[in-house]
DNA sequence: GTCGCGATGTATCGCGGCGATACATCGTTA
DNA sequence: TAACGATGTATCGCCGCGATACATCGCGAC
């Protein structure tokens, strides 16, 4: 699961570890807490290892005036294989019942925008289902044990109903939205979003920033 | 935190291992997902060997209607012990900033009916603090890339956001109760036990939020 | 003018908890 | 009577978290 929030965040361009972190925090926020290093590190030497991913040596080697007193170790910078792309669109396409699951949906979702109309609808689809299994379960309890259940139980009872209830209605709009044909979800009034039909890589993505500068802001 | 649980569950009565995840599925569905064997036995042997717990022998309280004419290792039922009501209320008392976390207030919360009046305040209103600072990450990512991030990453954002949002408001209403005085929590009018069907914000002035001049709605 | 401190950066370790699995009994149904 | 699903106890591998260690850099305080 990391591997395929890993190797969507390559994708889109090259990066160091530290830096790895923090755009999988806020593209992933909504989902899973920011992932550890305990996680991170040994998931980029298994992906080193099999392949889909190498190391981009980052230190300009160029640089006569200031030589490595310190034996520096520079941060490392990881790219995608060509391999890795495949291993992407491979995982991006494996749509077992895993990925209607919280933290596997919203990676997979995350990643839409490189995935074919027919695996997004499969996946929203399994998700809402799953959901809906859920809400179904809070409202059984509610209905059917609720004398039992002390306040407090009860009132967390009622707010995971309405969340799921908002959850089930989010993913019907979305659904809806997929089925008439317009590719990105709605509310993008302003967006210049259109461009991206296909799912080539071919095109630069938006969030390539101007300067080779890495530093977030 | 599993321990926080099960001690939790085994005050409100003995239970075996399997009634005991069921119990526990219920009681923090809406938190967490079901906990695992692989997780349950090897605590309830912990939880055993530091004494909280005991095994108390398969007997139902007198009845003779059915006799257990295969006897055999049957189902194991565990008891709390008098230090094990010590520890749990340790464990209810203790407000770290872990408490906050999703999963650990979600325990915490359902045990509300055993924790005093100012313990709940303290993990309401941290609870409160941390998802406020969550909301505002999302406005911020909202605010500041936007143009930057694709359509359903953008999606995957305002859903945050406004569940977020939501939550706060829940712990607001939460919080406000409390203070009341008013022990339970509201809604003690049974029979409505559908989800609440409002769409957008709610008319109700609640406390006054200091809204922070954006242009959100 | 240097000292501390927070941000940036790489890396490891212990262990809590999940998912899969195995095995056994029971009641219901085909 | 066989199959099946619910009830029940238990273990194993492994993923990922949280804590920790260590190193560099820029910046403001003193």
């Amino acid at each position: 699961m990391l591997d395929l929030a890993i190797l969507g965040l390559l994708h889109e361009s090259p990066m160091h570890g530290y830096e790895l972190r923090k755009q999988l925090s806020t593209k992933l926020g909504a989902i899973r807490a920011a992932i550890s290093y305990g996680s991170l590190y040994p998931t980029l030497r298994r992906l080193q290892t099999a392949g889909w991913i190498t190391e981009a040596g980052e230190t300009p080697a160029g640089d006569a005036d200031v030589p490595p007193l310190t034996s520096r170790r520079g941060r490392v910078v990881y790219k995608i294989t060509a391999e890795g792309k495949e291993r992407f669109q491979d995982l991006l396409a494996q749509v077992g019942p895993e990925a209607y699951e919280d933290a596997a949906f919203g990676v997979h979702f995350a990643f839409f925008s490189r995935t074919d109309v027919d695996i997004r609808l499969r996946i929203l689809e399994g998700r809402r289902r799953k959901v809906e299994e859920r809400r179904e379960g809070f409202r059984e309890v509610l209905a059917r044990a609720a004398e039992r259940l002390d306040a407090y139980t009860l009132e967390l009872q009622r707010h995971g109903l309405d969340a799921a209830d908002r959850e089930v209605r989010w993913l019907e709009e979305l659904i809806a939205n997929e089925r008439s044909g317009r590719t990105p979800p709605p509310r993008g009034a302003e967006g210049e979003l259109r461009a991206s039909p296909r799912t080539t890589d071919s095109a630069r993505p938006l969030t390539a920033r101007p300067g080779p500068d890495d530093s977030a802001e």
